[in-house]
This record gives C-alpha cells, structure tokens and sequence, in this order.
DNA sequence: GTCTATATTTGGATAGAC
DNA sequence: GTCTATCCAAATATAGAC
C-alpha cells in the first residue's frame, strides 16, 4: 500500500531539516569548503545522493544556513526595537548580540570565516554579501538610536560602537576564556547612559 | 661550462623569493583553500613542478607568510616599546596597527580569515595557532602598559582595548570605505591621556 | 634548475536500481 | 524516498626529460 500524500511530505520534512542541521554542525566544525558532502551525509546518516534530492548541492546548503543567520540579526534589532527608550534599545542590541554569541561561539566564528572570504571568490561572496546587508540594516537603526539619545555625531558614534561590538564578539569567539560578561559592563556603561539623571 | 656554486645560489634565492611572493599575492586574493598550486606558478611564472623543488608544497607557502606576519606583529610592539611613555606607547600601538591596515586591508582580512578557520582543520589550525601566539605576547605587554598608566584593572582594561582595536582592524578590512582617521582619534581620545595633566 | 607529462586523490554531482 | 555505483573535474604531487 503506497503512503499517503501527507507521510510522504511528513518524511521530506524531516528527513530535510534533519540533512540541514547536519550541515550546519560540520561547517561549523569545518569550514565551508574543507567541509564534503561526504562529511555531511555521514553526520546525517544518509547516501550522499540522496542530499541533491533536496538540496542545489553544497551552496544550497549554504544559503540555507546563511539565511538563518540573517533572520537571526533581524530578530535582535526587532527585539531591540520593542523598547521606547533609546538607551535601552542599544542596551538590548549589546545583550542580544553578545549572549548570542556567548551560547554559539562557533555559529558567529563561522560567518566571521565567511565574512573575511576574499572577493574574489564569486561563489561564497554572494553569500557575505547577503551578511553585509543585513547589517548595513542593523547600522541604519544603530544610527538612528544615537541621533535620538543626542550625539553629536551620531553617525561616526554609531560606527565606533559596532567596531566595538564586533570586536568583543571577534575576541569571545576565537579566545575560549574571554570573559564576555565584564567586558558587556563596560561597553554598557561606556555607550548606554543611565536614564535617571 | 657549469654554473658557479654562488651563481647557484643567487638563483635560488631569487626564485624562491619569486614564488614565494606570488603565494602571498594569491592567497590573498583567493584565499587558502582556494588558490591553488597552479594559480601561484602561473603567477610566479614558472611551472608547477618547479614549486615542490623550494617548498613542500602549499603548505609550506602558507608557513613562510605566517612567519612573516608574526614578524610584523612583533615589529609594532617593538616600535612602540622604544618609548618611555605608556600612553605614548599606547598610541604607537593604535598607529601601528591601523597604518599597515591602513596600507593593506587584504593582508589582516586573510589573516583574521585564518584565524577563524575552524579549530578541526588540523593544517590550518597550526599556523592559526602561531598568530595567536604572537598576539598573546602582544597583549602581554599591553597589560603592561595599562597596568604602568595606573589603571584599576590592567588586565580587563588591555582586553577591552585589544577589542576595540581589532573591531576596527575587522570593519576596515571588511568595509572599504571605513573611516580610520576619525576612528583612530576616537580611540587615541579614549585610551591615551595626554601627558600634560 | 626548470619544464612537461602523468599518476593519484579527492570530492562534487548524476543515473538508475530498489 | 533512499541507496549504490559511477562519472567527471580539479588539484596536489611526482617522475623523468632537457
């Protein structure tokens, strides 16, 4: 007796996501192009075959996952602007970011990886390109949260900030022992004035 | 009649250096993985055979560029240890890094890209590893300094330093139209007091 | 000392059986 | 829907001629 329309799509669900997380895992572990379809299907438990029955191959592996991840940015600037007070906001940007990266060191490494990736690589500079935007997104809000807290130059202020951030994210994500929590104090304290005053 | 042992030797050199600027100029480019053996003696202009008779092979390109990038970062503390004052020190460090950024944004892109090479990639992890190493010597003598400038907490103070800075190494040399001058003074502002006091 | 030709390996991708 | 077997391209590395 054949299965029905809904198992069939019930499996090509699973046995998908469960192929992608597989991905995700040994890029992480091994960059994008050490990384083998090999590699992957065996953390997947499948034949290699049977990936290009639902993914473009390696790349479409990629962009799935590099999609994820700007969806992830959108989510913290979103969460951050819930809040009304602009101090606050950049307060949640910090908290967002560094506790992310805090739970998944390897995740922000990656992209890192992926971000430095030579221009000339036609294929995976499409993909740091698609990072790129998503946080020339972020930028733009970030501007526009120091212009209300009344910098005078919000824009450099704006910048200064996120080299910082990224830095502190670059620094926790390659140095195991980097104490993130200390280090979000200062930042905090240094860019998000206290309200009462 | 056959050559000289001298002459011998000068064309050695010469071609050894030869390839082995053309590595340097390809992995920049393409990055490690995916420059290969043939990109660099097309470069070189010589044969691929050629290559295996002065290095082991890519690898061993790889480690003669990471030996001369650790050089280089010893080169800036060394620079800026030849003054007696720490915040001058400090300045000379900031101005160091910034201005080789300054003047090749590729080189610390590729390096950084190294860096974030997933610590499974046993080749790569290797001379990923050796930068560190010279960092951690650099951050050494930074807590020194912090610690000479009489700061509460050297060693915290050094770090958030170290995040700044290589945040800003990391936007420059991803965005090309970042603005180092003005960062660079933000930075000085904050970090280096001004003797007179 | 350098080149050309070739061996060897690896990995991405496809075809067809079950 | 999944697997096995195979193809094909690319790239590292080596052998041997000049």
């Amino acid at each position: 007796m054949p299965r029905s329309r809904e198992e069939n799509e019930r499996i090509r669900q699973s046995a998908m996501a469960n192929i992608g997380s597989a991905a995700m895992e040994v890029f992480l572990e091994r960059g994008y192009h050490a990384a083998s379809i090999e590699d992957i299907a065996k953390r997947a438990g499948v034949a290699k075959g049977l990936i290009y029955n639902y993914y473009r191959g390696k790349e479409g592996l990629l962009a799935e996952i590099v999609r994820a991840r700007t969806d992830e940015i959108a989510g913290v600037i979103e969460e951050a602007a819930a809040s009304p007070e602009p101090s606050e906001q950049l307060r949640r940007i910090v908290e967002g970011a560094l506790g992310h990266i805090d739970r998944n060191p390897k995740a922000y490494r990656f992209f890192l990886h992926l971000q430095t990736q030579p221009e000339e690589d036609k294929i995976l500079s499409k993909y740091s390109e698609m990072l790129n935007k998503e946080m020339s997104r972020q930028f733009e809000t970030q501007c526009d949260i120091f212009r209300r807290m009344g910098a005078e130059e919000p824009v450099l202020r704006s910048l200064y900030f996120s080299s910082t951030l990224h830095g502190v994210m670059l620094m926790k994500s390659v140095y195991p022992g980097y104490p993130v929590e200390e280090i979000q104090a200062l930042i905090i304290r240094e860019f998000c004035p206290d309200r009462p005053r």
